[in-house]
RNA sequence: UGGGGCGUAGCCAAGCGGUAAGGCAGCGGAUUUUGAUUCCGCCAUUCGGAGGUUCGAUUCCUCCCGCCCCAGCCA
């Protein structure tokens, strides 16, 4: 899906917000200081091929190409495809298409299989040296001599097997001649050190899978301990930032470098992002699109970037946000209302206002002319001028919001109720003269009476209206789809579980809203797919790919602040 | 329990020995043809706790408490 330039974006016309500071820039700031890398930054952002990215993603590539751009340095994507039975190209075209959405670019594409033949190499290197092994312990008598967090762990027989017998038992693995499982490859560096992943760990394993680049070439494949050190070495980055849980792994990552006497690249640490309501899991979001709980990966509840995207999110928006929750150490979790309000600081900038019902309510004007239909000029964006104006028709009958409307107003509700005046924006001061309800009481048209000389929704008397509502014209008015949504899951934490609960059980039952009869201006008939527009009083809406002409399909980006539903709801209200 | 990491307001987060930035949320108030936006104001005598060093500690030291990660032939 690509987005049409619908939305004039002004120019900046002040300085960019000052970054706030954080310790991977300072390590930047510091390592250019000490000219300790020459003075180049090179990052890279690493994904596994095997699902979609989510907004967790965007902070570790806002991280991975904003920082190194801030610092005129490059950038690489490299997929990090060393299982083959997770990968797929599904996943490697969807993560480059996200990438360019948030507004990065690459300087080199790669890939830790093109680094296969390298990497066989080196571990043959490693064996002659005697620093790697072949063990035909199984998997299972390799976890009972790993030790336990209190117990060293104990060497495996083949440990010191001859030089030549693990080289020649490598190559034959190399040559597909052992089943899946049957041997290891392993570094021969500490059974009893206390970090688990310096425990002799294996750097390769046998799995005859179909790789999706490299086909059948390999039937052996490096663990992400012996390709990624290594691959970032190759690409001479400088900086290599990935999650907190790796820090154990880092004197792995370093020992490696050291036997191959490589180029020394770092690792940094930081956290990952959290969000209240939110499931980051790529395990869980694969479940929610397999058993069928959302419409896909793109499904607009989803996290992903494609779900963002759908729902009307804009790449400025994610980046601002990640941007101001920060990077740490600190395993936090960042509020949704956070997210939430930076889209609509973006959107309020960008998208222009449209009027649109969702809950239609039939108003008529019993003094006004019928067949009569007037333009009436309405402002595209306030907050852009340059964005101009448009006519919306005016007539005898119109939809007004079943909210705007109150036969028996609460305390505190300036809308619309019997025998108040409010204005129609854009319009007219409307005054209702009475209710027509149906069996059940329930109000299905309302009466008023326009003042004439309010066109425009002025009145020349300088009177004021508590209230100003939004409508469309009965006749004039496209019929939509509006799909409108709340948080996928119902609890902040959709991990804190009941005992023997499965995370779906916190799954929000009324997610999605949808709103078939919805009425929209005619401005709206035939809406680009991917353009965004503030409903007025209502929230930022984007045009969803399921749109059919003149039958447009909307999805609810986020509603606007909504001061009013506070203050009834404390009052006890609906 | 061994190792690693982290504790600053409801949430995120600066701070690096000189007396607590900023954002989100919240609460007041002004403007408003969106109960939106915008604007203005309020919101930590205190930095997980207890000791210690110092003229002075969120920053240094010691001990304690709490949370997260690690025992895949996943990444």
């Amino acid at each position: 899906m690509t987005l049409p330039n619908t939305e004039a974006r002004p120019a900046a016309d002040t300085a960019p917000e000052p970054r706030p500071s954080n310790f991977i820039r300072d390590r930047f700031i510091e390592d250019l200081k000490t000219n300790k890398y020459d003075g180049r930054i090179q990052t890279r952002f690493p994904p596994e091929p095997n699902g979609y990215l989510h907004i967790g993603h965007a902070k570790a590539i806002c991280l991975d190409f904003g920082l190194a751009d801030e610092f005129g340095g490059h950038t690489n994507l490299r997929f990090d495809d060393t299982n083959p039975e997770k990968e797929d190209t599904e996943y490697v075209d969807s993560i480059k298409q996200d990438v360019q959405w948030l507004g990065f670019h690459w300087d080199g594409l790669y890939y830790a299989s093109d680094y296969f033949d390298q990497l066989y190499e080196w571990a043959i290197k490693l064996i002659k040296d005697g620093k790697a092994y072949v063990d035909d312990l199984s998997a299972d008598e390799i976890r009972k001599h790993r030790g336990t967090l209190t117990e060293p762990g104990k060497n495996s027989p083949y440990r010191d097997r001859p030089v030549e017998e693990s080289l020649n038992l490598f190559e034959r693995m190399r040559a597909g001649e052992f089943p899946d499982g049957s041997r290891v490859l392993r570094a021969k560096i500490d059974m009893a050190s206390p970090n688990f992943n310096m425990r002799d760990p294996v750097m390769y394993r046998i799995l005859h899978a179909e790789h999706h680049r490299t086909g059948n070439k390999w039937p052996i494949y490096p663990m992400y301990d012996f390709a990624h050190g290594q691959s970032d070495s190759l690409e001479k980055v400088t900086h290599s930032m990935c999650s907190l849980e790796f820090a154990d792994h880092q004197p792995l990552y370093n020992w490696f470098i050291k036997e191959l006497g490589i180029f020394p690249s770092q690792q940094i640490e930081f956290d990952r992002l959290s969000l209240t309501y939110t499931m980051m899991s790529k395990r869980k979001l694969r479940q929610l699109v397999e058993e069928g709980r959302v419409k896909g990966w793109d499904d607009p509840r989803m996290p992903t970037l494609s779900g963002l995207r759908r729902r009307g999110y804009t790449p400025e928006a994610i980046r601002n946000f990640v941007t101001a929750a920060g990077v740490s150490r600190t395993n936090g979790v960042v509020e949704l209302a956070m997210l939430e309000h930076f889209v609509r600081e973006d959107l309020n900038k960008l998208s222009l206002r449209v009027m649109a019902v969702l809950n239609p309510l039939k108003v008529v004007i019993v003094n006004y002319p019928e067949g009569q239909t007037e333009e009436m000029d309405a402002i595209n964006n306030p907050e852009d001028e340059s964005a101009g104006t448009r006519k919306i028709p005016f007539s005898r009958e119109l939809y007004i919001e079943q909210d705007d409307f109150r036969e028996v107003p609460p305390p505190k509700y300036f809308r619309l109720t019997p025998g108040r005046e409010v204005r129609l924006r854009y319009g007219y001061f409307v005054t209702c003269t009475s209710v027509v309800k149906n069996d059940k009481g329930e109000p299905i048209e309302v009466h008023c009476t326009y003042d004439p000389a309010s066109r425009g929704g002025n009145s020349p008397d300088g009177r004021k209206v508590k209230s100003t509502i939004h409508w469309v014209s009965a006749a004039h008015a496209v019929d939509a789809e509006v799909r409108v949504y709340d948080n996928l899951f119902s609890k902040e934490n959709p991990d804190d579980l009941e005992e023997g609960q499965d995370f779906t059980a916190n799954l929000n039952p009324h997610s999605l809203e949808v709103i078939s009869n919805a009425k929209l201006e005619p401005s709206l008939a035939n809406p680009v797919v991917g353009a965004r527009y503030q409903f007025e009083r209502l929230g930022y809406f984007a045009v969803d790919p399921d749109s059919k002409p003149g039958k447009p399909v909307f999805n609810r980006t986020v509603a606007l602040k909504d001061t009013w539903a506070k203050v009834e709801k404390k009052q006890g209200g609906k």
